[in-house]
DNA sequence: TTACGGATTGGAGTTTACTCCAAGGTTGTA
DNA sequence: TACAACCTTGGAGTAAACTCCAATCCGTAA
C-alpha cells in the first residue's frame, strides 16, 4: 500500500511516517519504493505503526519506543543483552497499569458521588 | 513545607512547580504565601503533583490532567455536566489499560522467545 | 557581617514531536 | 492534453512542557 492509504489505516499522518522514517522508527528497508519512487508498505508497517501510536497515547516517548521495536525486531535474541531491558520495561508497564487503576477508581467514585449529589438535589430540591 | 521541600518529596522540579501555578494547575490558593512571600504547601497539594506526574507518564496532556482535576476539587458536582466528561476519561483509561496488557503480553512473550533462543545456543553451541 | 542555602521574579532558551509549505514529479480519468 | 489526486524532497515553523538564568531577597550559623 501507499503512504496515503497507511496513513488512513493507521491513523498516523504522512508527515508522521515519513519523520519516523527519518529518525529511524521505521527502517528504510519498511519503506521500500516503488520505480516512480513511492514509499510502498506492507500489514508489518501497518502493525508497528498501530503499536507506535498505542505506546505513544501512554506516554512512551520515541526513544523508547524504538528500543522496544528494536528488541522485537532483532533477529538474534542475545538474552543477557536483551534480558536487562524487557525486564524494565515490564515494570514500568506494571507500575502504568497499576496506577492508571488508581486513576480509574478515583474516577469511579467521583462518579458516584455525583449521582448521590444529584440524587440528593432531587430529594431535597 | 516550602517548595524545596514539596519539589524533593514529589519529584518534580521547583520551576515546574511555579510553572504549574502560573499555568492554572495548581490553584493560587494552593500555594499560599508566607510573610517573606515564600510559597507554602500542604499534603494535599503533594499528592496532586504525585497525581499530576503520574497521569503525565501515561500520556495525559496537562490540559486533560487539569479537566480531571478541575472535576476532583470541584465542589458542587452537576452530574449532567460531569458525567460525560467522567466516562470519556474512563474510557480512555481503559482502553489505555488494554493496550497496555497487549504491549505487555508481546514483551512477556519476546522474554520466552529470548530464553528458548538461549537454551537452544546451548544445545547446539 | 558575611557567607550560604534557600526563596522570589521575568524572560529567554531548549527538547520533543511533529506540522506545514513550496516546488515539483506521477498516475488515472475526461 | 489537461486536470485532479496522488506522491517526492528539504527546510522552516509550531505547540507543549518544561528548563535555565540573572538579579535579587530572606534567614541562619560562624
Amino acid at each position: 500500500m501507499l503512504i496515503g492509504e497507511l496513513s488512513r489505516s493507521s491513523g498516523v499522518s504522512t508527515d508522521t511516517i515519513r519523520w519516523y522514517e527519518k529518525i529511524g522508527l521505521l527502517r528504510r528497508d519498511e519503506s521500500k519504493r516503488d520505480l516512480n519512487n513511492y514509499r510502498i508498505y506492507d500489514e508489518q508497517a501497518l502493525n508497528k505503526l498501530v503499536m507506535i501510536r498505542q505506546s505513544k497515547s501512554f506516554g512512551f516517548t520515541i526513544k523508547e519506543i524504538k528500543e522496544m521495536l528494536d528488541l522485537i525486531d532483532s533477529e538474534e535474541l542475545h538474552c543477557d543483552a536483551v534480558s536487562p531491558i524487557i525486564e524494565t520495561k515490564l515494570n514500568t508497564i506494571d507500575q502504568k497499569i497499576s496506577e492508571l487503576q488508581n486513576i480509574r477508581n478515583k474516577l469511579i467514585r467521583l462518579r458516584e458521588r455525583c449521582t448521590g449529589d444529584c440524587q440528593d438535589q432531587i430529594k431535597n430540591g
